[in-house]
DNA sequence: ATAATTAGTGACCGGTCAGTAACATTTGCA
DNA sequence: TGCAAATGTTACTGACCGGTCACTAATTAT
């Protein structure tokens, strides 16, 4: 190996990804999700993905590696969603609590929705020097921080309070997901309960 | 075999059980609770139980029956708590709910705990023909029928809301038990969010 | 004391796990 | 065309999984 590398090798490992990278990390996300982290190992992946397991460590240092990749993925995709839905009434906390548990309850309809990725994590990884924890605990505490500020900025006096009761609402609708199909469970009156919290919050 | 079974033989597997199968199912139901169903093995049950996997295997026909019942045993355990709370104030059900939130809380700031053994089993569990499968469901459905009954009885107008958003509450916070260590996380705001919604539904 | 039951031991089965080595093939690019 | 990188193939390691075998030692009841 020479300190300096060749134009190819340099393009083949930044931005630019073969596509065999792509293919195993998306099967990856797809089975992790749907059954489980421990429930999948890295030779069902590979297949899964129309290439083997020599191709697979090839791109990935170990499954561990995989999996804390698989979870920062989503949460890049639910910060995503999450900015959308919020970037519509940028100066109505009110509301933008309302539609995102609009948008939440609407999501989660879909019966190939498995409740939480990272909550489902924090249930499997147990490990503390996994390279998933730090992922996971940074996500959920941003996610805090997130419910605070927007309680916040709907001038509630009790503040922290609410933003722990919507936080709460969301984490159990997901949860729940697990058991219960579709919207048949709990997770329909969501919306409801956060809005009766909020009024709670304001009036009075 | 035959069909009339010894006198020994029937004491054996009646109600007085040894005492090794029950150290075994104590061993593993802290190990299954602590570490996570999929991440224990037998082996590891046994030895940790201070005996071996033939002994294991004497008392237990296989390892997903043993995680059935190691769910009995909790959903036994739950009630038993549920029932316990509920009882003090068998007219009130708005005091119940408080006293149940307020139990729940306090349960749940033991450093120890792991959040809710029937959610977590949810999540490594997704084979509908586990035998744990049908234990999980029952579980979260009766729980859920108890808040709406519950809601119900405060008079609530729209119990059915009320109590599906106590359950959220409820679920939220065994959730983030997992990821944020003793009452440092949104479940200490749960009973709160319980009094406001209760509030909030007998109002106005 | 003796016979039946219960418990412990260690080896073993087939299968799967994560991870690696060596080599063959295909592909993309210049 | 020719070279190099990317990918495929096969076989393998060592550890662990759930589960079983044959056999021995300790209890226990009569």
């Amino acid at each position: 190996m020479s300190a300096n590398k060749t134009p190819a090798a340099m393009a083949a490992e930044a931005p630019c990804k073969p596509r065999v990278r792509d293919r195993i990390f998306e099967t990856a996300c797809d089975l992790f999700y749907q059954q489980g982290i421990r429930a999948v190992g890295v030779d069902t992946i590979a297949s899964e993905a129309g290439t083997n397991k020599m191709s697979f460590y090839r791109s990935f240092s170990s499954k561990d590696d995989l999996v804390a990749e698989y979870l920062r993925q989503q949460v890049r995709e639910l910060w995503e969603w999450w900015d959308e839905v919020v970037a519509k009434h940028p100066d109505d906390a009110r509301t933008q609590i309302m539609d995102l548990f609009g948008a939440f309850v609407t999501k989660n309809c879909d019966t190939d929705v498995r409740g939480c990725a990272l909550g489902n994590a924090a249930v499997e990884i147990r490990e503390h020097d996994h390279p998933a924890h730090p992922v996971i605990l940074e996500y959920k505490s941003e996610l805090r921080k997130r419910w605070h500020s927007l309680a916040k900025r709907t001038g509630a006096r009790k503040h922290e309070q609410l933003g722990d009761a919507l936080m709460l609402l969301q984490e159990g609708g997901m949860q729940s997901r697990l058991v219960f199909c579709g919207v048949s469970g709990p997770l329909k009156n969501a919306a409801h309960a956060a809005q009766s919290l909020i009024k709670a919050h304001l009036d009075c």
